[in-house]
DNA sequence: CACGCTCTGTACACAAGTGTCTAGACGGAA
DNA sequence: TTCCGTCTAGACACTTGTGTACAGAGCGTG
């Protein structure tokens, strides 16, 4: 991929060691981010790591800051983003969570393995968290909830969504897609209007899930 | 501990083995589940693994087994305690999740970790999950709500207990405690009545945290 | 064309893990 | 006491991982 551009005998360059190691970390988990396994994946010397990174350490260290810059934030302005109604802003926030362009569930559950045995990835973890339950909390503010039920409501809809992505059900989208109304009550109190869930609708047709609904 | 009753110079007994090897999953996960630290820290030979062990798999699947006799029961049965109301019986519910007695939730999560790499396991959590969520639903079934509401907020709970475990905050237990009220709410639709959130309450003080909340 | 900079491959030293084989320690039974 | 079954320790062979040393390949430039 883009080769030509690399100068003198190069054959991979510190952005495929990054990009590697993420896709591992993503689907095997921090443990198996071994220099020796990424090596081999790319078909390239072992040590030629060690002259992009210092150590195994730099290049995790690489790993958590991409995580900090993409994954929380994208979920903060999920939360910013304007809406008429609580109703609708949930809805907002649902797709933020779903689409994974802006946030990346199995990186997010990759990082929360790893915090469970690094004390220092624990901390930034908390500090993440923190964020994104304060930025829900301040929606339902917003939107008139009173302070406690605030909190309340925005941990239950921050943890479901998490561990909904955690059981990583292979649920047809169809199926998923019928509850979200009840998902809305549920968070609310209220029932979503007509349309308001339009939105999470139309990004799972977009993300290319095949509405096996009827006869099509 | 009961050396005694060991015949021949045995050091360790199979049961031992496990119970190391219980208590490292859940501090450390799968992967720390090794025959070496495991001797280690009972100061035995390695070797006398595998007169107990086919090998390291083999006794794997030992905790897998235990984990599925004690967690996913102790939820079912929370679910299945008769309660006068929908949100005492989600105050029972509740107890159930946050009893260490019942059930263990960093193992809960271990189990969880593991899954993700090992399609076997994961295929096993899959069952669970499908009988955790689906003796809540029949609780909110049984309260009269509508069929698919009832799913919604099976999961609701569920998957909000699941993630709020795993964020393993260190917030007060004063602190826990105060927002329950608000979380049946969320989860019921209806506000619990004097004392239901009793039993709870009872149960936090029975594991000993301590009642920081006045002059005391 | 020779030089230098960037990057890679091979080789070395080491650590930690798995599983196997075998001698032998220990207590109970004959 | 002797023997046997149970269990453990130590040594061996192997694999996979880390980090370092060093030679040298391949461009770009003077």
């Amino acid at each position: 991929m883009a080769e030509a551009e690399q100068p003198g005998n190069t054959k991979v360059t510190r952005e495929d060691w990054i990009s590697v190691a993420l896709e591992t970390l993503i689907s095997d988990g921090i443990e198996q981010v071994k220099v020796l396994s990424l090596a081999k994946k790319m078909h390239v010397s072992r040590s030629s790591f060690y002259w992009y990174f210092k150590d195994r350490r730099d290049l995790l260290n690489v790993l958590l800051d991409h995580w900090m810059n993409t994954n929380t934030q994208a979920i903060i302005d999920a939360c910013n983003q304007p809406a008429p109604t609580i109703t609708q802003a949930i809805c907002n926030v649902f797709v933020g969570f779903v689409d994974p362009d802006r946030f990346h569930t199995q990186l997010d559950f990759a990082i929360r393995d790893w915090a469970r045995r690094d004390p220092d990835v624990r901390t930034d973890l908390d500090r993440s968290e923190t964020k994104r339950i304060g930025a829900l909390k301040d929606l339902y503010v917003r939107f008139g909830y009173p302070e406690r039920e605030s909190l309340a409501r925005a941990r239950v809809v921050y943890y479901m969504q998490i561990g909904y992505n955690d059981a990583d059900l292979d649920e047809p989208m169809a199926d998923r897609l019928i509850l979200v109304p009840e998902y809305i009550f549920a968070y609310t109190g209220h029932h979503p209007a007509e349309g308001e869930v339009e939105a999470f609708r139309a990004l799972t047709l977009k993300l290319g899930y095949a509405e096996k609904v009827a006869d099509e």
